[in-house]
Parts: C-alpha cells; structure tokens; sequence
RNA sequence: CGGGGAGUGGCUCAGCCUGGUAGAGCACCUGGUUCGGGACCAGGGGGUCGGAGGUUCAAAUCCUCUCUCCCCGACCA
C-alpha cells in the first residue's frame, strides 16, 4: 500500500518560470521530473512509475511480434565507421576517449549495433525473417534541447530492427509494426495519426510516423478531413488550382523592365499588377555533398525557383538535389554564382550543371512552375526585373521537382477526392521505415538462400518515443489545475483522499477503502497526509491520476465520493459499492481506448 | 551556430537605473488555533546575489571576461 505521507511527491504551487509548454510545466509542478541540465532531466517516483506503465504496454505487444534485446549505450567507433555515421552523425553524437585515447560514442540508435550481431551470427535463410527490438536510453546532443522531455538529450526508445529476405519479408514486417504500434498507441489513450514521412539521413524507402496534434509539437502535418490522407509537410503534396487570373496567354518575348526597390515578392506583384503566383521567387543555397569516404565534404551552389506565393522545403529540395546539408548563400555566393544581388535573383541567364551537386549551379524548379507562360522573375541586375519570362524555352534547369510546403486549404493529392487540406501541429510519437539494404549492405551482413547463394538481408528500423507518450498524453488532456492520464498509464489508477485524516474513523475508513481497491488488482494511492482537505484536492488534480475516491464527512451515512477528474464530475457511492465502480470505469476506458484510431 | 532574454534562500520575484543594513510571498521548522478546494497567529532556520577579474573607502548594483539556463530559426523519438 502507498501512503502519500511516506512518499517523495515534491508538487509546485507555481510552475518554474522557464517550463513554457503545458506539459513541461505540469511535468514539474507535479513532481514527475526534475531538470539537471539542458535537456537532462532526473525522473522522480510518479514520472518513473507513469513511464514504466508506458514502458509495459510496448514491451507487452512488442513481445508478440519481435524479441527483446538490451544493446550498449557505449559503441565503439569502429562499428560507427563501418556503416560511415562516425562521421555521417556529425554534431549530434556525444563522443568520449577511454583511458587509452580510444574513441567512444553514446549510442543515437542502434541500427549499427544490431546489424553487427547480424552479420555475425545470421548464416542462412533459414533464420529469417527477425525483429529485435530494445528499450534502451539514448543519447543526442541536440543543438537545442526544448519545451521539457519534447526535445531532450537524453531519452528512452524502443527501438527495434527487422531482417528479412526480401522486399515482400520487409512489407510484412513493417506491416506487423504498423499494427502493433496502433495498438501500443491506443492502450496508451493517445489520440494519433499515421502519416507519411520523409526517410531523412537515416535512408531508406517507406516512412512513416504516428503524431499526436499538439501545439507544443515542432512537425506540421497536412491532412484531408474528407478522406483521412496526411502527411508530414516535409513530404505532402497538394492538387494546385490552375492560375488563370491576369497571366497574358500570348508568346511575349523576355523584356527587361526596371524595378526600382521591388525586393520583395509583395512589390513585385503590385508593380506589375499581378498575383505573387506569376512571380517567379528564387532562393538561393549552398547544398553539402557528404565526400566519398576518405575525401571531405563539398558544398555546391543550387538555385531553387518557385511560385512567389509558395516557400521552399529544404527538406524536400534537399531530398531532390541529393545534399546532406544546406545553407542560404552568402552575399559574395551569389555574385559568383548570379552575379545579380538578393530581391533580383532570376532564372534567364543561368548555365544549370547537368547533373546535380557538380561543378556549376545546380537549377532547381519546382514542378507547379512547369507549363506556365509569362511569368516575372528577377534579371540579375540591381531594379530590374523580366516580364513575358516562359519556363522551358527562356531557362531550362538541372531538374524539376516538387520542392514547396504544402499551405492550408489547398487541394487533397488523393485522386477523385474534394477535401481542402488541413495544416496543424504535431508531437512525433513514434517512426517506422523501410531502411532497405543500407546497414547490412555497408556492415556486410550475409546470409545464404534456398540456393547457396549468398544475399543481404533487407532491413527496416522502427522507434518510439517512450517521454514522447508521456508528454502527448498530458498535452492532450490538461486544465488548469492540471493533467489526467489514462489508467493505463497513469502512476495511479486512483487516489483515495481521506478529507481528514485526525478523524480516527475516517483515517481507518480510508486505509480499508485503499486495502480493498488495491486486493481488487487496482494501482492505489492512500492520501493520508495530516494536510487540509484543499491541499490533497489541489494535488489530487494535478498529478494525473484519473481517479480519486473522497473519503469524508459522509462516510458516516456510509457514503464516499468519486471523482472523475477528466470531467470533474462526482457521484456520491456507497462506500460498499465504489470498489466496483471503479473497476467497472477503468474496465469502460480501457475499452475505449483499445479501440484506435 | 545566428538572434532575443534571464541568473538574488527550495519555488515565484523585488532590489540594480541613482553603489553604503539582502528583502517579500510561497515552501520549511516550533508552538497554538483551524480542518471539504492550496488556512491563520506568534516565533524561527536558511542566501559565496552564477563565476572570475577590475573600478571604488565601499559592489547584488558600475566595467570587462566567462559559465549556465530559457525562448525564436536549421535536426529527430
């Protein structure tokens, strides 16, 4: 039996000043967590308990689809190099010296560690298809650790890795995740969607992530309302309307028109009394070339020209160019590369490399630019300008490809579907993808097949963020008092609060109430503080757990209160009847809540 | 890394501009009164004012350097 009175549960009147997104703040306030350094956080007993819950329900339906293992958070650099992200990482990995100068890392991910057991001690087909998965602490030197345990340095994953034959094993086993963390999810009572993802560094093909819509998130995701489509905006696309409007549809040659202080998209389009839509907008970067190994990285100019109305991707243009890293040029970069200043970069004129990342700029056109006629765009000279300006056939380009954010309101890309997109905020809760042959390929993981002959097995990775469930579920159920988890997760199922506790009969009334709701298999919390009845309220409420039983004045009549702190509704029970009561509400959650989204 | 802000008792902050006794509320300890929505009274403990250097008779306060933390932009669970 917990007694509060024993218990180290250090709650806050006040928030720390610095704690800006609810949860943080309820975080701390309710003595869940404690910070040690930027994005370094201790984890007292309620955050411990809440996240061992968390940490049950995925390892419970982890275990039917995979097994699991306990990995090294200390990786030695060879196993790095093999796979190129000693150096791939960069930045982000922590990196240590042992006593002889040899060189250590705090592990980010374990795709490296895994599939080096693999290629150690997979030998035949017959061995696959695996899925080895781990709850692991991980370690990121984030350039800027944020908003509590959203963004962190020091975190736990579930991560887990697949090898299978070939693409139809990697389906199944991504298929299998797939399912299985719909199901972690909803135990956890998250209210989630699945979307479409960019693979980013880790490579690979198929991506996708499962988001909780928050404000407090840092990913935006665009959705249809109509027929469910979402996708992260690094990788969603939308249907354009056709420009009609003012666009001449005659053949109008180049004709060079000064532009006196027209920098800006918005002075553009007035001056030449057009939509910013016939605008042609360039931005111009400096995209990085990851050297082959040995050889040092290179950074190469790519000149990106869309919509004036739209805004670039850089993920999505980085994805088409082929680049590890990008940067807006310098002033000197774009006369060397334009020799035209900033708020008059255009296309006409311009020699596009053939190939991406080489010699020369690259030219980047976003497909909505394809088939328009005389647009406006910059001529590379201080206040000027080019109308009658045709893509094709008065500027060609190293490659077309879709590199614009999607913007609300715009189109759904699913074919016959009318929806206008939707764009919000979301927490990424968890990532599955097809890592294809990346790592086994680079460690040399080998197995034979029904012929003898040896092939590498496809992989995939597959994570979760255990803090990040934590901290979707109370961005999605908070007030000012503070936060209610489900059950399952929550440190408590219920607490019993005994208003008085110097009231003898009450004291005993409350410790057999708790003796009970516990022999009935129930997580409970006996408040027996010598505290007045407003305290153990105000702290009930704050501390997430979803129920709490008043034991109090009525107790005499044989009476006791329960409380729902998501609604803050109370009926009042016979103190014969609540245990059942209880039961049967968490029993009606737990129902809910398994069945998905 | 770029830009903005903050470091004063456990928490929230005042004091700094205009140098001179380090303060308030909450929390904590003791005693008493209270006892269903963060009680009240009385007494009490606790602070190298982030650190280093400098100016000055005298520095929380002025100057220089530095460390840490938070927020906004590029990364990811």
């Amino acid at each position: 039996m917990q007694r509060w009175s024993k218990l180290f549960i250090p709650t806050l009147r006040e928030a720390p000043a610095d704690a800006e997104v609810a949860s943080h703040r309820f975080l701390v306030r309710s003595g869940y967590i404690r910070q040690l350094g930027a994005g370094i956080y201790s984890y007292l007993f309620l955050g411990q308990r809440a996240l061992n819950k968390i940490i049950g329900i995925v390892r419970e339906e982890m275990d039917q689809i995979g097994q699991e293992f306990f990995l090294p958070a200390l990786n030695p650099r060879e196993v790095w190099e093999q796979s190129g992200r000693w150096t791939g990482m960069g930045d982000n990995m922590f990196r240590l010296k042992d006593r002889k100068g040899a060189d250590l890392c705090l592990g980010m991910t374990h795709e490296e560690i895994m599939t080096s057991i693999a290629r150690n001690e997979l030998r035949s087909y017959k061995q696959l298809p695996q899925i080895w998965y781990q709850i692991q602490t991980k370690f990121r030197d984030e350039p800027r650790p944020k908003s509590g345990l959203l963004r962190v340095r020091q975190f736990t994953m579930k991560d887990s890795y697949s090898f299978d034959i070939d693409k139809a094993g990697l389906d199944k086993s991504f298929d299998l995740h797939d399912a299985v963390y719909r199901k972690i999810f909803s135990r956890c009572g998250l209210k989630f969607v699945a979307v479409e993802a960019d693979s980013g560094s880790m490579g690979g093909s198929q991506s996708q992530e499962f988001m909780v819509y928050t404000d407090a998130g840092e990913d935006l995701i665009a959705s249809c309302p109509v027929c469910g489509y979402a996708a992260n905006l690094e990788k969603g696309t939308s249907l354009l309307e056709p420009v009609v409007e003012m666009e001449p549809t005659g053949d109008g040659t180049p004709e060079l028109v000064h532009t006196p202080g027209c920098g800006a998209i918005a002075d553009v389009a007035e001056f030449f009394k057009i939509s910013p839509a016939s605008d042609i907008k360039c931005v111009a970067y400096m995209a990085m070339k990851r050297g082959a190994a040995g050889k040092p990285d290179t950074w190469h100019g790519v000149a990106a020209f869309l919509r004036g109305d739209h805004q670039v991707n850089e993920t999505k243009l980085l994805g088409a160019v082929g680049g590890a890293d990008l940067r807006t040029m310098q002033a000197e970069e774009l006369a060397q590369y334009f020799n035209g200043p900033a708020g008059f970069l255009g296309p006409v004129g311009l020699k596009p490399n053939a190939k991406p990342l080489e010699d020369g700029l690259t030219v980047v056109v976003d497909t909505s630019l394809e088939g328009r006629k005389n647009l406006v765009a910059g001529a590379n000279q201080l206040d000027y300008h080019l109308h009658n300006v045709t893509p094709g056939r008065d500027f060609t380009w190293t490659l077309a490809a879709d590199i614009r954010s999607v913007n609300e309101g715009e189109n759904c890309p699913q074919p016959g579907c009318a929806g206008k997109l939707v764009v919000g905020k979301a927490v990424e809760i968890g990532h599955i993808f097809k890592l294809g042959y990346k790592y086994s390929e680079a460690m040399g993981a080998r197995v034979l097949d029904v012929n003898g002959k040896e092939i590498t097995p496809i992989m995939g990775s597959y994570g979760i963020g255990i803090e990040r469930i934590l901290t979707a579920a109370i961005e999605q159920s908070n007030d000012k008092n503070g936060f209610w988890l489900p059950a399952s997760i929550a440190p408590f199922t219920v607490v019993v609060s005994v208003t008085n506790i110097a009231d003898a009969a009450l004291a005993e009334a409350g410790k057999k109430l708790a003796e009970e709701l516990e022999a009935a298999g129930l997580d409970v919390l006996l408040d027996d503080r010598d505290e007045r009845a407003g305290v153990k309220f105000k702290d009930a409420d704050l501390v997430g757990i979803p129920y709490r039983i008043n034991v109090g004045k009525k107790a005499a009549d044989g009476l006791v209160e329960l409380v729902t702190r998501a609604t803050s509704s109370s009926v009042d029970v016979a103190l014969g009847a609540v245990v059942a009561l209880v039961k049967e509400r968490v029993a009606e959650d737990a129902l809910l809540t398994s069945v998905g989204a």
